[in-house]
DNA sequence: TTGGAAAATGTTTGCGCTCACATTATCGCG
DNA sequence: CGCGATAATGTGAGCGCAAACATTTTCCAA
């Protein structure tokens, strides 16, 4: 190692103890919020912490104790904004926790071993929990016995796993394709997201039982993936077919694809079709015309995530948390049929 | 610590060195790609690696080495798109060169003591060099010291230095500046991004400067925060001023704004009010009316900025990059004065 | 008082690895 | 064939910290 000369070495915890006159365990009880210290001596200590300046040596503290406090975070690596939201609220929560934050991204539609790659450099680089925000599904089995040596959870609803901390994702789907019946539409068409996702099948799911529940037999579900350019095929697709008057599209980034099509075709949005989305990024309001959507609360999707990683790791019995519901935000692009 | 039984216990280089039947220290300088190793011992332990399942220690080796080949990367906590789109480049660079990627995500406008709690953060975590993703510019005397310890760089142009590794924000200005002048507008309004990044300013500057190259005074500026909302609000401040027709806004997302204002009250794009913006992101194509935007490679300012911290943190003399040169993209957007 | 438990602090050890240096094997060349 | 140089490998120590255990101090009840 660099032996280097004692005047740019970091202060260590030798150092602070001889400055506070106490022995160095002393000084990490104090730091590691250990009981059973008098108040005066973790005074002490704490006062010759900022006297030379100490920081604690994480590399040696996670050595020493065999915990990195250390989350992974797996990400698909398109500038999605759910992303980044979820990312978000992961980070709020480990701070809170005094938990570090590494993330390994991988590009969209990789196959199952560049998961397992991701996975295996932050294990490597001592995570002791992981976060997939990535359909973990199709992953499954892939991951295999991995997620039993670190705990590991997906972003929403982990295949029947701990679905109360997330978005109800069926609810998202009925709020949307009920919200365009109960407007008067005979029927709903459907763009759905990339199927390697769960929710994306959950919500196709919900949407077809929403409308046989109402006696309506579900048309063919128009396949995408997310992307707005993925929307606007589908955009294409839904405007050659005539009678169609309401579209329950699965992403607002879609949407935008979906609509453009439809003017391009001639067909306008909410006159001739109405269009519902899923997620309310802040470019939703701005959309023309603005569009009605399902939020979601991405931010608290990450807190809740992070915090049941959290308690796998500290294997603390799992905190209720309230569900999070999504909400139905009606903007400008839903109708009654026929413009009436 | 945790003194485990040896069966729950995972494999070190001992276990390996056993198996191969070479020293730990063979087995270290295999690993870390040390030369002086007949490639015969190399392959034998390379394979007691893979029988024994062992993987490196990061804790250990970088008490050991001193190293941890870790970067932070300080994150302004909006979901915008060019923060994770860079953040991604940063990511694939550090992924090729061994290197962790840690981030740490700061309120939007907060104040410099946030980014510098951030900082210490990151460093207590054992980050050798810091990205940090927001303006730095008023930061800088803020980090003050700091950034001597640690080697910080940031996201674009970090005044002055560097600049040629990075997109020349002056050249995005003229660009979307010029191309409205070439189509005829007598002048050309700017929707300014937040105040405090200096990307914002740089093309401010530019846009005057391009104005008066032409003999132009440049109209007051529409202050926004790079916020659709704030967009929004400065489009209404737009359209209550007869006769503008041109419009330079500094992010896409603005511009979403911006348009909806304008058409809100009656003017239309391009016919009535040409709108180029920047980013290029990937809705920009799928507004109403496609977005004429100047794009900037944010993958590769994010890979370029990456491998300038890591030249820090190794000592190596720079690499000469090519410059990332913005790129007009021409859409629905804009359009000669007057519908003609 | 004093004994004994509990609280407060100290001492020793080892986490897994890489460094510096020591030693042994291999090779080229006169 | 032998000797010095270089390549290849081994040995010992210590990075900074926290766990386990040892010791001292404090406190209270009998």
């Amino acid at each position: 190692m660099p032996r280097r000369s004692a005047e740019e070495r970091a202060p260590n915890q030798v150092d602070v103890a001889r400055v506070a006159g106490v022995s160095t365990q002393t000084v990490s009880r104090v730091l590691s919020g250990h009981p059973n210290v008098r108040p005066e001596t973790a005074h002490r200590v704490m006062a010759a912490v900022d006297a030379v300046g100490y920081r604690l040596h994480a590399a040696a503290a996670s050595l020493a104790s065999g915990r990195t406090r250390m989350l992974g975070v797996i990400l698909v690596s398109t500038a999605r904004y759910s992303t980044s939201a979820i990312l978000l609220g992961v980070e709020s929560v480990a701070a809170e926790e005094g938990y570090a934050v590494t993330t390994a991204s991988v590009a969209q539609h990789s196959a199952p071993a560049s998961f397992l790659e991701a996975f295996d450099r932050l294990e490597g680089q001592g995570a002791e929990g992981i976060v997939i925000l990535a359909p973990v599904g199709f992953l499954a089995e892939a991951l295999g016995s991995r997620t039993e040596r670190t705990p590991t959870v997906g972003h929403r609803q982990a295949d029947g796993v701990g679905d109360d901390a997330l978005v109800d994702q069926r609810a998202i789907a009925r709020a949307a394709t009920e919200h365009l019946l109960d407007l008067g539409h005979r029927t709903v068409w459907h763009v759905s997201g990339d199927e390697f996702w769960q929710e994306s099948n959950a919500r196709r799911e919900e949407w077809e039982r929403v409308l046989r529940e109402r006696g309506v037999t579900p048309p063919p579900v128009i396949p995408a993936d997310w992307s707005p350019e993925s929307g606007y095929r589908a955009g294409r697709t839904i405007a050659a077919i005539p009678d169609v008057t309401a579209v329950f599209v699965s992403s607002d980034e879609m949407a935008f694809g979906v609509i453009r099509a439809l003017h391009e075709a001639g067909r306008t949005v909410p006159d001739d079709v109405s269009v519902v989305s899923v997620d309310d990024i802040a470019l939703a309001a701005y959309a023309a015309p603005a569009l009605t959507t399902v939020r979601q609360p991405f931010e608290d999707v990450g807190r809740a995530t992070a915090k049941r990683v959290i308690e796998m790791i500290e294997k603390r019995e799992a905190v209720a948390t309230e569900p999070l519901r999504p909400e139905l935000v009606v903007r400008a692009s839903t109708a009654p049929p026929h413009g009436a």
